[in-house]
DNA sequence: AGGGAAGCCTGCGTGC
DNA sequence: TGCACGCAGGCTTCCC
């Protein structure tokens, strides 16, 4: 599931080959995945750049009359993108865009088993025109993400479990189940613990946690659990690394101590009982 | 108001 | 072998 290292390693990893490129024809495959907010555009699109905001893909594109436009892409659980070189179209293909780059063709596929995702297209290259976007919380790898900052969400979501919070990307952006359950590993926090109950300590372990945790992900391309791949079909192995997702009843790596499994915040959750309070 | 839960989706593993 | 069922989970919407 693509969560902050997976979109930035597939941010990096479609950089080279998109950045500059044209979008000459937009193929809607399945109707609903992609979101058309713009006033309209002109074919060609040239592709400017490639960004990120927590866990949505950002393309800045220009038409060729020179209007500014954004597309956005969500990935939910299973969306990914696909760089097609034949004219194969692979399963669950719901939309394609028509490239060309250096006299090249080739598409850009949005693949989706599950159909979760979206992409959005709106006009100028401000981002916060998505509604959800404009509400997110700090870039949890930027300064913006202070241990002050972290207290404070702490202090907001009083009520809410740790994981709750962590997980409300009005709080921090980017942070999925993967990485939370990770993070509070790390910072010896049980999941299920009121996000008020937090001490000072415990956060700034807990802000060091996920810094650590986000930024591992990224130098390991990704967490590739089950189907997760970067833009050019490559998987991620930080998956190695992982200390209770996806180990339910495994010894914990530090004590030895079972890992146990409860839900937390709507999610399946993995904590270690003795080294996690 | 704010938090919990249902619903969206398909593939896969499990049990009968 | 085949089928029913449960589970995976990010985000929106609904409900308490």
């Amino acid at each position: 599931m693509p969560e902050l290292p997976e979109v930035e390693t597939v941010r990096r990893s479609l950089t080279d080959t998109l950045s500059g490129a044209t979008i000459v024809a937009i193929e809607e495959r399945f109707p609903g995945v992609l979101i058309d907010e713009s006033e309209g555009y002109t074919l060609p699109l040239t592709i400017e750049r490639l960004r990120r905001r927590g866990k949505y893909l950002l393309f800045d594109l220009i038409d060729v009359e020179g209007k500014a436009l954004i597309l956005i892409a969500h990935f939910r659980m299973t969306g990914k993108f696909y760089i097609e070189h034949h004219n194969h179209v692979q399963p669950h293909t719901h939309v394609r865009l028509k490239i060309i780059k250096d006299g090249n063709t080739f598409h850009l596929d949005y693949v989706d088993v599950r159909r979760f995702g979206r992409l959005w297209l709106y006009d100028s290259h401000d981002e916060n025109r998505h509604k959800t976007i404009a509400g997110l919380g700090p870039e949890p790898l930027s300064e913006a993400f202070s241990e002050e900052s972290l207290r404070f969400s702490l202090k907001r979501r009083h009520g809410s479990t740790v994981k709750a919070t962590l997980l409300n990307q009005e709080e921090i952006a980017g942070i999925g189940n993967i990485y939370a359950d990770e993070a509070l590993f790390r910072a010896g926090i049980r999941p299920q613990r009121r996000s008020g109950r937090v001490t000072k300590k415990e956060t700034a372990k807990l802000h060091l946690a996920l810094r650590d945790v986000l930024e591992l992900g990224i130098g390991h391309r990704g967490t590739s659990f089950r189907d997760y791949v970067d833009g050019l079909g490559r998987p991620g192995s930080f998956q190695q690394l992982l200390n209770v997702y996806g180990r339910s009843g495994e010894p914990c790596h530090v004590c030895q101590t079972p890992l146990k499994t409860i839900r937390v915040a709507g999610r399946t959750t993995r904590y270690c009982p003795r080294c996690q309070r």
